[in-house]
RNA sequence: CGGGGAGUAGCUCAGCCUGGUAGAGCAUGGCGUUUGGGACGCCAGGGUCGCAAGUUCGAAUCUUGUCUCCCCGACCA
């Protein structure tokens, strides 16, 4: 893509609404405006990092075995009032109605959509296990959105449900929706801790929150320093993570079961994000959602539910990945991997050398941003900084006259100046 | 939902107290000089002062109402 051609409208000075640094770097770099409170358009960008982000999410989920669809985000009430939680559920449920008067909402979730889908569907234990998921945007009142896309009324979320026979199966789902999370989060740069918490409105008795950890999070959280040492190795050890302590402050009770000793505790803030429920039979029962069983007999489906907040995981990796110059996206979640520079077009060998660059990084399939424009330095640099690709390749006269270019990495700020073959040779390799 | 604050140019904000032809910096367009980490000069374009009523000869400014946004708290699968 060439920047001449790209909308991509940065900002210099800091929108006055923005308190942390994710919101004012999205804000900032291009990536979104916001339309309303707690709304926001998506621009080229940050919908870029989006995609990225929701196609790992895609490509885990696959893995684990759940199978993608796509439910709607108009529904109807009666589901809910099947559910019970139609009057349960709150002011956070956008309700409305249609022309004809019918009881409509935005879907803040999706467990009784997929019950009913299930239970007008499924007829046998033989069917099962399925887990089901989609990406979808998502609408919750909330009362004070805040924090950019981090806590927005309107978001993206994967949820994933899973229908099981019996609860041995469901523990098995579970557990692969538990595993493949923290190979997502993982792909992404981040390490997520999975908390014991608040099984909350959705209710159930086997719950776990996904959350990362940073200086703006939320949520308050508690857990062993042995996951500092377990991150580090870089290996997912399901029964090491299993025998450690991590609670939000809400589960926490000091000196409890299973906390660690004072020097091993560790207190941080933590963003969620994701949340994973194993509820049993609570929706399966109230919306009638059976199989037949191995013996004829008629079985209630155990069932679970997993989100991510894709939307916010945007938010979250900008907390972890930025400096005081801008964004450092982790390559798996970049917007393009490659940012040309030319920093002195009009010159005649600058502007050949940029362009070859530019064809040969398009046609090995490396996704680069050209910096084509009549820019000072300086403007180029800045903004490249800003939007954080992890690579940076700056080809000028001084250097060109040498017959060098200069890459440099946005995570370590390392600069080499080599031979245009070699940079290519970096880039496509 | 309780408390606080703010709506004036694309962005950041001044002007309001004490009513009298709407401003600055940045951004944008043009010209020139510049050009390896957010240049400089000159010129230009751009604003229903959130909206509505009221007071007044006259309202960005005073009064009332209303809408929106932000912050703190409570709330939050």
């Amino acid at each position: 893509m060439r920047l001449t051609a790209f909308f991509l409208p940065t900002l210099k000075e800091t929108p006055s609404e923005a308190q942390i640094a994710s919101h004012r770097l999205m804000l900032r770099a291009g990536m979104v405006r916001q339309s309303a409170a707690g709304i926001y358009s998506w621009l080229p960008l940050g919908w870029k990092v989006l995609r990225k982000i929701e196609q790992i999410v895609r490509e885990e989920q696959d893995a684990a075995g759940a199978q993608e669809m796509l439910m709607p985000t108009i529904q109807s009430a009666d589901i809910w009032r099947e559910s019970g939680r139609y009057d349960a559920y709150g002011k956070e449920m956008l309700r409305f109605t249609d022309r004809h008067d019918r009881e409509m909402l935005y879907g803040p979730t999706n467990e009784e959509l997929i019950t009913q889908l299930f239970r007008d569907n499924v007829r046998s234990y033989r069917d099962l296990p399925k887990i089901l998921y989609h990406i979808q945007w998502k609408f919750r009142d909330e009362v004070r959105p805040r924090f950019g896309i981090m806590r927005g009324r309107e978001f993206l979320m994967k949820d994933s449900y899973s229908f099981d026979v019996d609860f041995e199966g469901a523990k098995r789902s579970y557990e692969a929706m538990f595993t493949a999370y923290l190979k997502t989060f993982k792909r992404m740069g981040l390490t997520a801790i999975p908390m014991q918490a608040d099984s909350g409105a959705i209710g159930g008795n086997l719950t776990h929150e996904f959350h990362v950890l940073a200086e703006t999070g939320e949520s308050g959280v508690f857990y062993d320093s042995a996951y500092d040492e377990l991150a580090a190795k870089g290996e997912i050890d399901l029964a090491a993570l299993n025998n450690l302590y991590a609670a939000t402050d809400e589960k926490h009770v000091p000196g409890g079961p299973n906390v660690p000793p004072p020097e091993r505790l560790r207190e941080a803030r933590g963003i969620e994000v994701g949340h994973i429920f194993y509820f049993g039979t609570k929706y399966s029962k109230a919306m009638n959602a059976q199989v037949q069983g191995k013996n004829g007999e008629p079985v209630f489906a155990e069932m679970g539910s997993y989100g991510i907040g894709v939307s916010r995981l945007v938010g979250a990796i900008i907390e972890a990945y930025h400096d005081d110059r801008g964004i450092k996206w982790p390559e798996a979640v970049a917007p393009f991997k490659v940012g040309l520079v030319n920093l002195k077009v009009g010159d005649a060998t600058c502007d050949s050398v940029c362009d070859d660059l530019y064809g040969k990084l398009v046609a090995a399939g490396v996704e680069v941003l050209y910096d084509d424009r009549d820019e000072r330095a300086g403007v180029k640099f800045a903004d490249l900084d800003l939007i954080g690709l992890p690579w940076q390749l700056v080809a000028g006269p001084k250097g060109l006259a040498q017959g060098v270019v200069e890459l440099k990495s946005r995570a370590t700020g390392e600069k080499h100046e080599m031979s245009v073959e070699s940079a290519l040779a970096r880039l496509i390799g």
